[in-house]
DNA sequence: CATATACGAGACTCGATAGTCTAGGAAAAC
DNA sequence: GTTTTCCTAGACTATCGAGTCTCGTATATG
């Protein structure tokens, strides 16, 4: 969008430290309030700029506004980087995955935007979308190649790695985002992260254990732990 | 509230009508757009009414807004209310639950309201708050009632009803709330709510299965499916 | 230095909206 | 029928915010 080497342009070149704070007030403006109750001048006081500066940086509230999700959707892609958790155990593969998902998500900013912006964008459905697939759409993918591996290797049995990928997403969320949205908990901590994320990865290995580990394992009379006793119904979900 | 009796009053009575009518109208137009772009003449004119009635109704935009929280709370609570699933099975009580609680969360209005409050709403806390209470609020107690009684029953194994309640109702819901807030999905059908039900409901029942239904069994060599190899780390889960 | 551009401060236009007021008609109570 | 209140339609005020303009100053390139 804005390239920036419209090079040997004489006179006074502009400030990139300015772009930066406006950027970084409308980030906080914007995710804690309403798009229209967002006023330019306050950006603008924010950032300790004339409003003037931010007129010239950007057309209009609305590209400004383009440019905060933006940034905030490559902030997240971003953080979704970062691997190297190849030598792992499954279990701690996911976990790991799991609190870098959480700690982006619920970050406020990340928060108040994804909260906003079903509402505020009517129409501008494609920067919701953007903001989508960077944030919650490509968790569900990596989770779904990661879980996808897994069931490979025998390591879980599942039947859809999508449907699945969506399970763990939303174990891990819990009530998290609800709750917190709605003020009931306080700022959420990385031990309240770490804590939701063992408890969901918990809950989902358990549920999509293998039937059988490695060895033969039958036994004739009751239900095999897991998915016998389910089973008989599980057949027909789905 | 509106104590509707203030008996005795001579003259021509307000029509309950126009009343009704302006908080049909609001609902609709609160729950599709952010606050500050509804305008009390768009309230007036999809009510079919003048804007001095909505003002003789309401004494303003805020109040008005109240008014339909807790009026589409109340509706929430109302809905949760019938029962009647005594004889059924621990899997049908808990899938008629959910399908109960995911048909009005996911209505029009409530999916709006609940997406907009979080940020409409610094400051009217208390409001956020009744809301939550008369939906995920609602929720969450009666499943961690349910689950308790099932668990007491020897039906599944729980740790804490509160979290079990919070892992079943985040499997209910999967993406489905985030996905159709971001208009990634058309409207949502009663089949696809009850696939999901049905889904999330499979999950955890075998996530939660009891370890031995009724015989002794034990497996030396490699992991007994649920907890034992997963027990080397859950013993420092939670 | 000359020139071109960035920046600040504040005044300004323009449109939109919350909320008020009035006048006249409609409908219920008595 | 009289009275009282409701309801409507539209004009009206006051406010607020987006975006523009101007002028003075600062700061870069050549």
């Amino acid at each position: 969008m804005r390239c920036f080497a419209p090079r040997s342009r004489s006179g006074r070149p502009k400030d990139p430290a300015k772009h930066d704070a406006i950027v970084a007030a409308a980030v906080h403006l914007f995710s804690q309030h309403p798009f229209d109750v967002v006023t330019m001048e306050a950006v603008a006081t924010q950032a300790r700029v004339s409003k003037m500066t931010v007129y010239s940086h950007f057309s209009d509230k609305e590209s400004l506004f383009e440019t905060i999700v933006s940034s905030i959707s490559d902030r997240m892609v971003a953080a979704f980087a970062a691997e190297g958790r190849e030598g792992l155990s499954l279990r701690d593969r996911l976990q790991a995955t799991g609190v870098a998902f959480l700690s982006i998500l619920l970050r406020p900013d990340v928060m108040g935007l994804s909260q906003m912006l079903p509402t505020a964008l009517r129409g501008r459905q494609a920067l919701t979308l953007r903001f989508y697939d960077a944030g919650p759409g490509r968790v569900k993918a990596a989770l779904a190649g990661l879980i996808d591996d897994a069931a490979k290797q025998g390591e879980i049995a599942i039947d859809d790695p999508i449907l699945a990928a969506e399970d763990l997403f939303s174990l891990w969320e819990g009530g998290l985002r609800a709750e917190n949205g709605c003020g009931l908990i306080g700022p959420i901590t990385d031990a309240m992260i770490a804590q939701r994320v063992r408890r969901g990865t918990g809950v989902f290995l358990r549920a999509y254990a293998p039937e059988t580990p490695s060895p033969g394992k039958l036994i004739p009379s009751a239900a095999p732990a897991a998915p016998a006793s389910g089973s008989t119904r599980i057949a027909r979900s789905d």
